[in-house]
RNA sequence: GCCCGGUUGGUCAAGUGGUCAAGACGCAGCCCUCUCACGGCUGAAUCAGGGGUUCGACUCCCCUACCGGGUACCA
């Protein structure tokens, strides 16, 4: 069989060698132990938390080392290209604060070793399928759907290994004059890459993986197909190729890889490329029915990356979560650097799991908290205006008065132990709604013990009420007005002689703080009036009497 | 079915032959306290099961179970 007259007959056009390519897309100028890392979406440009995960790892690496992330549209499916998608991938993952330094981007592709869009590089695939043609290390087949379904039934039926390889690949050894005769037909083929692998006696083969160490597997013992009737490789080819004329040195990807890991190992190895430090990542998992599951887009809102921007999660805090699960030793870092940058930390590539994590809305709650009340109160006040003005235009007015926002969001977030009331954007407009008097109502009812002597307790609370008061003297006043109408001063002695009063201050206060603030809970009543000032203050209480 | 991964409290997890098996979230209780939050303290709760190897196994080996993935001209 004359290879080379093959490969002329399939790849007329391709004039350019592997060689050539090799000069096009050299090794690239790198500090040593940078590492290049990449991502590659599909072109739909949905990003899910399962990619942002990744693309965080990939992020990390290469710029931790001083090296490069690129992002690649991986389109050799047929699949609608989505209008905008580009833009969507880079703007969803901007906002989580995550950049590329090379690749698909915004105004076109950016750097030196495009293009950067798997469907533009059918060329440089080709010169690679022709060479392997050449070699003999790659076939045509001309199989059809049919054909391919009645041997995998076959196989089934026989219990084998199902799948194109050996006496299966039927197009193995056509001769030359039968391929030609089937091209002069028309009929569709793909090229099969011609394993070496031996079916009967499979060899082991070992490959170095970041996260799992090393893997042993099988060999592939399957004729894959690497290009398809389309004229566009799949993803198997694609990736080694890209990954290779690319410089990658580093592959972030799901542990659903690992099985065609052999494929890839095989590929590798006959064009002669070097194989990149592998990093297959755990799948995010979901818990249902006590089962674990892998996050699905249809069942799980919080799957999707704008679920966290609607519901108002600061990117910083998603960031941090993330971490967290991504590098166990984090919190430990964090906890130990409570105020150092995010990206001071020392991500490891051994510190991750190898086995699937469940996604902890809890837990993204609290490390929310954690970091929400580090975040400066003028910078909160842009995060959450920028929130509101997309979600909640209607009380964009209620936040107009920056200076008065400024003073609620840090309303008792000082000293040593500050409160952590917000979690989300959303959540915080909620908590903070009674200063504006749109959003203010009445939730909760007044406590049983204080309710008949409310109006009392508000005339004389509205009566002795000085807003120069300090917030001692002021406290004074509420506990005189308890004791005179028969409440103790100290919740302490209600609970020591309960039936010597009608309750407690606790319960008088409260009653103030749901004229004031609609609810039974609040923070230091005091300081919400000095921000209502006294205007707003006496208006409440008089409003409630 | 076959192949490949994985399995420490409800969740995230440290752990690499000798630990009373860290820590965090959540939960419960207590303290602080005018409510809530914050903070502090305490508590309940874990090595999937069975065999080996060993003086000694969460750690090493084998089997089983369970979970996940793959088994495409999808990625």
């Amino acid at each position: 069989m004359d290879n080379k007259k093959l490969a002329e007959i399939l790849f007329p056009d391709i004039k350019t060698t592997p060689e050539e390519m090799e000069a096009r897309f050299p090794e690239r100028q790198l500090p040593e132990g940078a590492m290049v890392t990449r991502l590659g979406p599909s072109p739909t440009g949905f990003i899910h938390l399962g990619n942002l995960y990744g693309a965080f790892v990939d992020e990390r690496l290469a710029h931790q080392s001083g090296g490069t992330f690129y992002l690649r549209i991986e389109d050799t499916d047929d699949k609608r290209f989505v209008e905008g998608a580009v833009d969507t991938v880079i703007d969803s993952l901007d906002f989580f604060g995550i950049n590329f330094d090379e690749g698909a981007g915004k105004d076109g592709d950016k750097g030196d070793y495009g293009p950067y869009f798997q469907s533009e590089r059918a060329n440089i695939y080709k010169t690679y399928v022709k060479y392997l043609v050449e070699k003999g290390e790659a076939y045509p087949c001309f199989l059809t759907e049919e054909e391919i379904t009645e041997i995998r039934e076959g196989q089934e039926a026989e219990k084998l290994t199902p799948g194109i390889y050996g006496k299966f690949a039927r197009c193995r050894d056509m001769s030359l004059e039968d391929i030609e005769k089937c091209l002069e037909e028309g009929k569709p083929y793909v090229i099969r890459l011609r394993s070496d692998g031996d079916p009967e006696d499979p060899k082991e083969i070992h490959v170095e993986d970041a996260i799992r160490g090393t893997l042993t597997m099988p060999e592939n013992i399957q004729d894959v197909v690497i290009l398809k009737g389309t004229g566009l490789p799949t993803y198997h080819f694609a990736h080694v190729v890209d990954d290779h004329l690319m410089r990658t040195t580093h592959v972030v990807r799901g542990e659903e890889w690992l099985s065609s890991l052999p494929t890839h190992f095989e590929l590798f190895t006959k064009l002669g490329f070097d194989i990149p430090m592998y990093c297959h990542t755990a799948v995010l998992m979901k818990s249902e029915n006590g089962n674990k599951r892998k996050l699905s887009k249809r069942k799980d809102p919080e799957l999707r990356l704008d679920y966290y921007k609607e519901t108002g999660y600061h990117p910083a805090a998603v960031r941090e979560y993330l971490l967290t699960i991504l590098n166990s030793n984090f919190e430990e870092w964090r906890a130990a650097n409570p105020d150092a940058p995010i990206d001071d930390f020392d991500f490891t590539l051994g510190k991750m799991s190898t086995s699937g994590a469940l996604f902890d809305l809890d837990k993204l709650n609290d490390v929310s908290k954690d970091t929400l009340v580090r975040i400066p109160a003028a910078e909160l006040y842009t995060f959450l205006t920028g929130w509101a003005e997309q979600f909640r235009p209607e009380v964009m007015k209620d936040l107009e008065d920056e200076e008065y926002l400024l003073k609620i969001l840090d309303l008792g977030r000082d000293g040593k132990k500050p409160r952590k009331d917000f979690v989300t954007a959303g959540q915080m407009i909620d908590f903070i709604g009674y200063f504006f008097d749109d959003l203010f109502r009445i939730e909760d009812a007044f406590p049983e013990e204080a309710a008949d002597d409310a109006g009392a307790i508000l005339s004389a609370y509205l009566e002795t009420y000085d807003h120069q008061d300090d917030q001692e003297t002021w406290f004074g006043k509420i506990r005189e007005i308890a004791v005179q109408l028969g409440y103790a001063a100290k919740p302490k002695d209600y609970k020591k002689n309960p039936d010597d009063y009608k309750g407690h201050v606790g319960h008088v206060s409260t009653v103030i703080r749901i004229a004031l603030t609609g609810r039974a809970q609040s923070p230091d009543i005091w300081e919400i009036q000095q921000i209502l000032g006294e205007e707003k203050t006496k208006a409440r209480i008089l409003a409630v009497m």
